[in-house]
DNA sequence: GTAGTATGCTTAACAGCGTTAAGTGAATTC
DNA sequence: GAATTCACTTAACGCTGTTAAGCATACTAC
Protein backbone atom coordinates (compact mmCIF):
# COMPACT_ATOMS: atom_id res chain seq x y z
CA UNK A 1 0.00 0.00 0.00
CA UNK A 2 2.35 2.66 -1.21
CA UNK A 3 -0.58 5.51 -1.39
CA UNK A 4 0.45 6.86 2.29
CA UNK A 5 3.89 6.94 0.72
CA UNK A 6 2.82 8.58 -2.20
CA UNK A 7 0.51 11.18 0.13
CA UNK A 8 3.79 11.83 2.55
CA UNK A 9 5.86 12.63 -0.79
CA UNK A 10 3.13 15.32 -2.61
CA UNK A 11 2.96 16.93 1.31
CA UNK A 12 6.65 17.10 0.78
CA UNK A 13 6.75 18.72 -2.29
CA UNK A 14 4.10 21.10 -1.04
CA UNK A 15 6.27 21.97 1.45
CA UNK A 16 9.24 22.81 -0.88
CA UNK A 17 7.07 24.79 -3.35
CA UNK A 18 5.73 26.75 -0.21
CA UNK A 19 9.14 27.17 1.02
CA UNK A 20 10.67 28.11 -2.51
CA UNK A 21 8.46 30.77 -3.40
CA UNK A 22 8.86 32.13 0.06
CA UNK A 23 12.60 32.08 -0.13
CA UNK A 24 12.33 33.90 -3.90
CA UNK A 25 9.67 37.03 -2.40
CA UNK A 26 11.51 37.47 0.69
CA UNK A 27 15.26 37.68 -0.84
CA UNK A 28 13.89 40.09 -3.14
CA UNK A 29 11.66 42.28 -1.31
CA UNK A 30 12.35 41.76 1.94
CA UNK A 31 11.05 39.80 4.66
CA UNK A 32 8.49 42.88 5.96
CA UNK A 33 7.35 43.50 2.72
CA UNK A 34 6.09 39.96 2.01
CA UNK A 35 2.60 38.99 2.90
CA UNK A 36 1.30 35.60 3.66
CA UNK A 37 -1.31 36.30 1.01
CA UNK A 38 1.17 37.40 -1.41
CA UNK A 39 3.12 33.79 -1.05
CA UNK A 40 -0.12 32.12 -0.93
CA UNK A 41 -1.17 33.96 -4.67
CA UNK A 42 2.44 32.86 -6.15
CA UNK A 43 1.51 29.10 -4.89
CA UNK A 44 -1.57 29.35 -6.20
CA UNK A 45 -3.24 27.95 -2.62
CA UNK A 46 -5.15 29.77 -0.10
CA UNK A 47 -3.59 31.47 2.73
CA UNK A 48 -4.31 29.15 5.10
CA UNK A 49 -3.17 26.20 3.64
CA UNK A 50 0.59 27.60 4.29
CA UNK A 51 -0.34 27.31 8.07
CA UNK A 52 -1.08 23.85 7.45
CA UNK A 53 3.02 23.14 6.64
CA UNK A 54 3.98 26.03 9.03
CA UNK A 55 3.57 27.49 12.08
CA UNK A 56 3.50 31.31 11.60
CA UNK A 57 5.25 33.63 8.61
CA UNK A 58 8.38 33.35 11.12
CA UNK A 59 8.75 29.78 10.81
CA UNK A 60 9.00 30.00 7.19
CA UNK A 61 11.80 32.61 7.39
CA UNK A 62 13.83 30.28 9.82
CA UNK A 63 13.79 27.53 7.71
CA UNK A 64 15.33 29.34 4.94
CA UNK A 65 17.59 30.77 6.75
CA UNK A 66 19.18 27.49 8.52
CA UNK A 67 19.23 26.32 4.71
CA UNK A 68 20.96 29.59 3.92
CA UNK A 69 23.47 29.72 6.59
CA UNK A 70 24.57 25.84 6.19
CA UNK A 71 25.81 27.15 3.16
CA UNK A 72 28.18 30.15 4.86
CA UNK A 73 28.99 27.53 7.00
CA UNK A 74 30.28 24.50 4.70
CA UNK A 75 32.04 27.89 2.67
CA UNK A 76 34.27 29.15 6.01
CA UNK A 77 34.74 25.35 6.29
CA UNK A 78 36.56 25.12 3.28
CA UNK A 79 38.28 28.26 3.53
CA UNK A 80 39.45 27.22 7.53
CA UNK A 81 41.21 24.23 6.34
CA UNK A 82 44.23 26.20 4.78
CA UNK A 83 47.86 26.18 6.18
CA UNK A 84 48.20 29.53 7.55
CA UNK A 85 46.32 30.41 10.29
CA UNK A 86 46.45 34.21 9.81
CA UNK A 87 45.62 33.89 5.98
CA UNK A 88 42.75 31.64 6.88
CA UNK A 89 41.08 33.72 8.89
CA UNK A 90 41.23 36.81 7.35
CA UNK A 91 40.05 34.59 4.39
CA UNK A 92 37.34 33.62 6.80
CA UNK A 93 36.43 36.82 7.49
CA UNK A 94 36.07 38.48 3.99
CA UNK A 95 33.86 35.43 3.16
CA UNK A 96 31.44 36.23 5.78
CA UNK A 97 31.36 39.75 4.33
CA UNK A 98 30.88 38.80 0.85
CA UNK A 99 28.24 36.37 2.16
CA UNK A 100 26.24 38.66 3.80
CA UNK A 101 26.72 41.29 0.79
CA UNK A 102 25.35 38.16 -1.27
CA UNK A 103 22.31 37.47 0.57
CA UNK A 104 21.65 40.62 2.37
CA UNK A 105 17.91 40.08 3.19
CA UNK A 106 19.15 36.75 4.84
CA UNK A 107 21.99 38.42 6.26
CA UNK A 108 19.35 40.96 7.42
CA UNK A 109 16.77 39.18 8.96
CA UNK A 110 19.46 36.99 10.91
CA UNK A 111 21.73 39.15 12.23
CA UNK A 112 20.63 42.68 11.63
CA UNK A 113 16.64 42.89 12.48
CA UNK A 114 15.01 42.96 15.45
CA UNK A 115 14.41 40.48 18.21
CA UNK A 116 13.09 43.25 20.10
CA UNK A 117 9.85 41.55 22.44
CA UNK A 118 9.50 38.41 20.43
CA UNK A 119 9.31 35.33 21.78
CA UNK A 120 11.93 33.60 19.67
CA UNK A 121 14.95 35.81 20.45
CA UNK A 122 16.52 32.58 20.74
CA UNK A 123 15.49 31.08 17.80
CA UNK A 124 18.74 32.12 15.64
CA UNK A 125 22.33 31.97 16.86
CA UNK A 126 21.82 29.23 20.00
CA UNK A 127 23.63 26.15 20.40
CA UNK A 128 23.48 24.31 17.48
CA UNK A 129 21.52 26.33 14.79
CA UNK A 130 23.80 27.45 11.63
CA UNK A 131 24.08 31.14 12.46
CA UNK A 132 26.05 29.79 15.93
CA UNK A 133 27.77 27.05 13.54
CA UNK A 134 29.31 29.69 11.31
CA UNK A 135 30.66 31.63 14.55
CA UNK A 136 32.35 28.42 16.00
CA UNK A 137 34.42 28.44 12.70
CA UNK A 138 35.12 31.92 13.20
CA UNK A 139 36.12 30.61 16.54
CA UNK A 140 38.61 28.27 15.29
CA UNK A 141 40.08 29.63 13.34
CA UNK A 142 40.99 32.43 15.70
CA UNK A 143 42.23 29.28 18.43
CA UNK A 144 44.86 28.49 16.13
CA UNK A 145 46.54 32.01 15.84
CA UNK A 146 46.38 32.51 19.44
CA UNK A 147 47.94 28.74 20.02
CA UNK A 148 50.74 29.72 17.17
CA UNK A 149 51.11 32.61 19.83
CA UNK A 150 50.74 34.74 16.78
CA UNK A 151 47.98 37.30 19.09
CA UNK A 152 48.77 39.87 22.02
CA UNK A 153 45.52 39.14 23.67
CA UNK A 154 44.77 35.40 24.25
CA UNK A 155 41.26 35.09 25.40
CA UNK A 156 39.84 33.42 21.99
CA UNK A 157 35.97 33.93 22.25
CA UNK A 158 36.97 37.58 23.49
CA UNK A 159 38.90 38.17 20.08
CA UNK A 160 36.43 36.18 18.34
CA UNK A 161 33.20 37.88 19.58
CA UNK A 162 35.34 41.20 18.67
CA UNK A 163 36.09 40.40 15.49
CA UNK A 164 32.16 39.25 14.55
CA UNK A 165 31.34 42.28 15.89
CA UNK A 166 33.73 44.27 13.50
CA UNK A 167 33.18 42.54 10.34
CA UNK A 168 29.51 42.48 11.42
CA UNK A 169 29.82 45.88 11.32
CA UNK A 170 30.84 45.83 7.76
CA UNK A 171 28.35 44.42 6.49
CA UNK A 172 25.48 45.52 8.28
CA UNK A 173 26.39 48.72 7.59
CA UNK A 174 27.30 48.36 3.42
CA UNK A 175 23.08 46.92 3.45
CA UNK A 176 21.07 49.00 5.69
CA UNK A 177 22.81 52.13 4.23
CA UNK A 178 23.98 51.62 0.44
CA UNK A 179 23.31 55.34 -0.15
CA UNK A 180 25.44 56.40 1.49
CA UNK A 181 28.90 58.08 -0.18
CA UNK A 182 31.14 55.01 0.89
CA UNK A 183 34.77 55.64 -0.93
CA UNK A 184 35.08 52.15 -1.79
CA UNK A 185 33.47 49.39 -0.47
CA UNK A 186 35.98 46.60 -1.06
CA UNK A 187 39.07 48.74 0.46
CA UNK A 188 36.80 49.67 3.19
CA UNK A 189 36.19 45.42 3.78
CA UNK A 190 39.90 45.08 3.46
CA UNK A 191 41.12 47.62 5.60
CA UNK A 192 38.51 46.58 8.84
CA UNK A 193 39.38 43.39 8.81
CA UNK A 194 43.53 44.28 8.23
CA UNK A 195 43.54 46.61 10.74
CA UNK A 196 41.58 44.25 13.42
CA UNK A 197 44.25 41.51 12.93
CA UNK A 198 47.09 43.74 12.92
CA UNK A 199 46.30 45.26 15.90
CA UNK A 200 46.13 41.64 17.49
CA UNK A 201 49.72 40.88 16.22
CA UNK A 202 52.49 41.57 18.89
CA UNK B 1 -4.44 90.50 18.91
CA UNK B 2 -2.24 88.02 21.44
CA UNK B 3 -5.38 85.58 20.17
CA UNK B 4 -3.01 84.15 17.43
CA UNK B 5 0.15 84.07 19.27
CA UNK B 6 -1.77 81.82 21.83
CA UNK B 7 -3.14 79.74 19.70
CA UNK B 8 0.05 78.98 18.21
CA UNK B 9 1.98 78.26 21.36
CA UNK B 10 -0.97 75.79 22.05
CA UNK B 11 0.02 74.07 18.68
CA UNK B 12 3.16 74.11 19.73
CA UNK B 13 2.79 73.13 22.92
CA UNK B 14 0.30 69.97 21.63
CA UNK B 15 3.01 69.27 19.06
CA UNK B 16 5.12 68.72 21.56
CA UNK B 17 3.15 66.39 23.56
CA UNK B 18 3.36 64.28 20.73
CA UNK B 19 6.39 64.07 20.19
CA UNK B 20 6.69 63.48 24.28
CA UNK B 21 4.59 60.41 24.01
CA UNK B 22 5.66 59.22 20.82
CA UNK B 23 9.83 59.03 21.95
CA UNK B 24 8.18 57.50 25.42
CA UNK B 25 6.66 54.78 23.93
CA UNK B 26 8.97 54.01 20.93
CA UNK B 27 12.34 54.08 23.22
CA UNK B 28 11.07 51.75 26.22
CA UNK B 29 8.93 49.22 23.14
CA UNK B 30 10.41 50.15 19.89
CA UNK B 31 9.21 51.76 16.76
CA UNK B 32 7.68 48.84 15.08
CA UNK B 33 5.26 47.84 18.70
CA UNK B 34 4.02 51.43 19.11
CA UNK B 35 0.88 52.04 16.95
CA UNK B 36 -0.69 55.36 16.07
CA UNK B 37 -3.61 54.37 18.51
CA UNK B 38 -1.56 53.95 21.67
CA UNK B 39 0.30 57.16 20.93
CA UNK B 40 -3.13 59.16 20.49
CA UNK B 41 -4.75 56.96 23.96
CA UNK B 42 -1.84 58.51 25.62
CA UNK B 43 -2.34 61.77 25.01
CA UNK B 44 -6.24 61.72 25.09
CA UNK B 45 -6.57 62.44 21.46
CA UNK B 46 -8.31 60.79 18.47
CA UNK B 47 -5.51 59.39 16.09
CA UNK B 48 -5.92 61.41 13.77
CA UNK B 49 -5.10 64.47 15.58
CA UNK B 50 -1.48 63.41 15.27
CA UNK B 51 -1.85 63.56 11.27
CA UNK B 52 -2.62 67.32 11.80
CA UNK B 53 0.78 67.87 13.50
CA UNK B 54 3.20 64.76 11.13
CA UNK B 55 2.89 63.64 8.20
CA UNK B 56 3.22 59.90 8.90
CA UNK B 57 4.57 57.57 11.55
CA UNK B 58 7.77 57.76 10.26
CA UNK B 59 8.01 61.50 10.28
CA UNK B 60 7.30 61.19 13.98
CA UNK B 61 10.56 59.12 14.56
CA UNK B 62 12.35 61.24 12.11
CA UNK B 63 12.12 63.98 14.53
CA UNK B 64 12.77 61.76 17.87
CA UNK B 65 16.28 60.46 16.52
CA UNK B 66 17.54 63.95 15.34
CA UNK B 67 16.58 65.69 18.43
CA UNK B 68 17.96 62.53 20.26
CA UNK B 69 21.13 62.12 17.63
CA UNK B 70 21.90 65.88 18.13
CA UNK B 71 22.68 65.22 21.58
CA UNK B 72 25.45 62.51 20.45
CA UNK B 73 26.69 64.83 18.61
CA UNK B 74 27.32 67.79 20.48
CA UNK B 75 28.91 65.03 23.17
CA UNK B 76 31.14 63.93 20.31
CA UNK B 77 32.03 67.89 20.20
CA UNK B 78 32.86 68.57 23.50
CA UNK B 79 35.40 65.45 23.67
CA UNK B 80 37.03 65.83 20.40
CA UNK B 81 38.18 69.58 21.74
CA UNK B 82 40.85 67.16 23.49
CA UNK B 83 44.50 67.29 23.32
CA UNK B 84 46.11 64.03 22.48
CA UNK B 85 44.88 63.09 19.03
CA UNK B 86 44.72 59.59 19.40
CA UNK B 87 43.24 59.58 22.60
CA UNK B 88 40.45 61.74 21.68
CA UNK B 89 39.42 59.41 18.87
CA UNK B 90 39.37 56.01 21.01
CA UNK B 91 37.21 57.98 23.67
CA UNK B 92 34.88 59.70 20.54
CA UNK B 93 34.86 56.04 19.42
CA UNK B 94 34.21 54.28 22.87
CA UNK B 95 31.13 57.15 23.46
CA UNK B 96 29.33 56.52 20.05
CA UNK B 97 29.34 52.99 21.50
CA UNK B 98 28.04 53.46 24.91
CA UNK B 99 25.19 56.01 23.43
CA UNK B 100 24.19 53.68 21.59
CA UNK B 101 23.75 51.20 24.05
CA UNK B 102 22.04 54.11 26.19
CA UNK B 103 19.68 54.68 23.66
CA UNK B 104 19.00 51.44 21.68
CA UNK B 105 15.79 51.94 19.95
CA UNK B 106 17.10 55.59 18.88
CA UNK B 107 20.12 53.49 17.26
CA UNK B 108 18.33 50.97 15.77
CA UNK B 109 15.94 52.91 13.85
CA UNK B 110 18.37 55.61 12.51
CA UNK B 111 21.64 52.82 11.73
CA UNK B 112 20.19 49.33 12.32
CA UNK B 113 16.67 48.97 10.46
CA UNK B 114 14.86 48.99 7.02
CA UNK B 115 15.75 51.21 4.52
CA UNK B 116 14.17 48.53 2.30
CA UNK B 117 12.26 49.35 -0.41
CA UNK B 118 11.50 53.11 0.76
CA UNK B 119 11.30 56.43 -0.06
CA UNK B 120 12.65 58.03 2.76
CA UNK B 121 16.01 56.20 2.33
CA UNK B 122 17.74 59.60 2.09
CA UNK B 123 15.91 60.91 5.22
CA UNK B 124 18.64 60.02 7.71
CA UNK B 125 22.44 60.22 7.12
CA UNK B 126 21.87 62.88 4.49
CA UNK B 127 24.17 66.26 4.33
CA UNK B 128 22.91 68.46 7.11
CA UNK B 129 21.01 65.83 9.15
CA UNK B 130 22.48 65.26 12.71
CA UNK B 131 23.64 61.60 12.12
CA UNK B 132 25.96 63.47 9.09
CA UNK B 133 26.67 65.75 11.56
CA UNK B 134 28.20 63.04 14.02
CA UNK B 135 29.88 61.03 11.31
CA UNK B 136 31.67 64.78 10.68
CA UNK B 137 33.05 64.26 14.29
CA UNK B 138 34.76 61.40 13.61
CA UNK B 139 36.10 62.56 10.66
CA UNK B 140 37.64 65.53 12.02
CA UNK B 141 39.18 63.05 14.85
CA UNK B 142 40.55 60.89 11.88
CA UNK B 143 41.68 63.56 10.14
CA UNK B 144 43.77 65.16 13.29
CA UNK B 145 45.76 61.66 13.70
CA UNK B 146 46.24 61.92 9.45
CA UNK B 147 47.78 65.09 9.85
CA UNK B 148 50.16 64.38 13.18
CA UNK B 149 51.33 61.63 10.51
CA UNK B 150 50.28 59.18 13.29
CA UNK B 151 48.31 56.52 10.86
CA UNK B 152 50.00 54.60 8.10
CA UNK B 153 46.83 55.21 5.74
CA UNK B 154 46.30 58.27 4.68
CA UNK B 155 42.74 58.61 3.31
CA UNK B 156 40.51 60.12 5.96
CA UNK B 157 37.53 59.28 4.74
CA UNK B 158 38.69 55.21 3.80
CA UNK B 159 39.86 55.58 7.80
CA UNK B 160 36.44 57.36 9.03
CA UNK B 161 34.31 54.93 7.54
CA UNK B 162 36.17 51.98 8.36
CA UNK B 163 36.40 53.07 11.98
CA UNK B 164 32.46 53.45 12.25
CA UNK B 165 31.83 50.27 10.54
CA UNK B 166 33.34 48.53 13.15
CA UNK B 167 32.28 50.59 16.36
CA UNK B 168 28.71 50.37 14.75
CA UNK B 169 29.32 46.69 14.27
CA UNK B 170 29.95 46.05 18.26
CA UNK B 171 27.14 49.04 18.95
CA UNK B 172 24.44 46.81 16.64
CA UNK B 173 25.25 43.27 17.73
CA UNK B 174 24.97 44.25 21.49
CA UNK B 175 21.84 45.48 20.59
CA UNK B 176 20.39 43.13 18.58
CA UNK B 177 21.79 39.95 20.13
CA UNK B 178 21.47 40.57 23.42
CA UNK B 179 21.20 37.19 24.73
CA UNK B 180 24.13 35.60 22.94
CA UNK B 181 26.98 35.02 25.63
CA UNK B 182 29.44 37.61 25.02
CA UNK B 183 32.58 37.15 27.18
CA UNK B 184 32.65 40.35 28.23
CA UNK B 185 30.74 43.22 26.65
CA UNK B 186 33.22 46.61 27.86
CA UNK B 187 36.02 44.46 27.05
CA UNK B 188 35.12 43.53 23.54
CA UNK B 189 34.91 47.23 22.75
CA UNK B 190 37.88 48.19 24.19
CA UNK B 191 39.51 45.01 22.16
CA UNK B 192 37.45 46.62 18.44
CA UNK B 193 38.58 49.89 19.43
CA UNK B 194 42.24 49.32 20.39
CA UNK B 195 42.22 47.01 17.64
CA UNK B 196 41.41 49.04 14.78
CA UNK B 197 43.31 52.05 15.68
CA UNK B 198 46.73 50.24 17.01
CA UNK B 199 46.46 48.16 13.42
CA UNK B 200 46.44 51.82 11.94
CA UNK B 201 49.35 52.94 13.78
CA UNK B 202 52.72 52.36 11.88
C1' DG C 1 -25.09 91.48 17.03
C1' DT C 2 -25.25 88.28 13.78
C1' DA C 3 -23.76 85.85 9.44
C1' DG C 4 -19.96 83.57 7.41
C1' DT C 5 -15.68 81.43 7.61
C1' DA C 6 -11.72 79.29 9.32
C1' DT C 7 -9.75 76.20 12.89
C1' DG C 8 -9.13 72.01 15.59
C1' DC C 9 -10.54 67.92 16.33
C1' DT C 10 -13.41 63.51 15.77
C1' DT C 11 -16.06 59.65 13.62
C1' DA C 12 -16.17 56.37 10.14
C1' DA C 13 -14.09 54.06 6.86
C1' DC C 14 -10.50 51.81 3.57
C1' DA C 15 -7.25 48.51 2.44
C1' DG C 16 -4.03 45.84 4.18
C1' DC C 17 -1.85 42.61 7.72
C1' DG C 18 -1.07 37.74 10.50
C1' DT C 19 -3.79 34.37 12.12
C1' DT C 20 -7.80 31.20 13.54
C1' DA C 21 -12.43 28.76 13.47
C1' DA C 22 -15.51 26.58 10.90
C1' DG C 23 -16.88 24.31 6.78
C1' DT C 24 -16.49 21.52 2.33
C1' DG C 25 -15.62 18.00 -0.86
C1' DA C 26 -12.87 14.26 -2.15
C1' DA C 27 -10.08 10.18 -0.96
C1' DT C 28 -9.47 6.34 2.23
C1' DT C 29 -10.92 2.94 5.47
C1' DC C 30 -13.92 -0.39 7.35
C1' DG D 1 -21.94 1.53 0.87
C1' DA D 2 -21.34 4.27 5.34
C1' DA D 3 -18.07 6.49 8.27
C1' DT D 4 -14.00 8.76 8.80
C1' DT D 5 -9.96 11.12 7.69
C1' DC D 6 -7.44 14.39 4.90
C1' DA D 7 -6.24 18.58 2.25
C1' DC D 8 -7.82 22.55 1.53
C1' DT D 9 -10.95 26.90 1.42
C1' DT D 10 -14.15 30.59 3.03
C1' DA D 11 -15.16 33.84 6.36
C1' DA D 12 -13.93 36.22 10.00
C1' DC D 13 -11.27 38.57 14.06
C1' DG D 14 -8.59 42.15 15.64
C1' DC D 15 -5.03 44.69 14.51
C1' DT D 16 -2.28 48.18 11.49
C1' DG D 17 -1.28 53.09 9.00
C1' DT D 18 -3.83 56.39 6.82
C1' DT D 19 -7.65 59.34 4.59
C1' DA D 20 -12.26 61.58 3.73
C1' DA D 21 -15.91 63.67 5.59
C1' DG D 22 -18.31 65.92 9.33
C1' DC D 23 -18.99 68.73 13.42
C1' DA D 24 -18.58 71.96 16.86
C1' DT D 25 -16.13 76.08 18.51
C1' DA D 26 -13.68 80.41 17.86
C1' DC D 27 -12.66 84.21 15.07
C1' DT D 28 -13.70 87.84 11.41
C1' DA D 29 -16.42 91.11 8.97
C1' DC D 30 -20.48 93.77 8.17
Amino acid sequence: MGSKERRERQKESLRQEILDAARDLFVNEGYENVSMRRIAEKIEYSPTTIYLYFQDKSELLFNICEETFARLSSRLEEITRGDEPIQCLKKGLNAYVEFGLQYPNHYRVTFINHPTHGIDKERYMHEGSMGMNAYSHLRLGVERCVQAGLFRVTDIDLISQSMWAAVHGVTAILITKPHFPWVDKEKMISLVIDNIIEGLMA
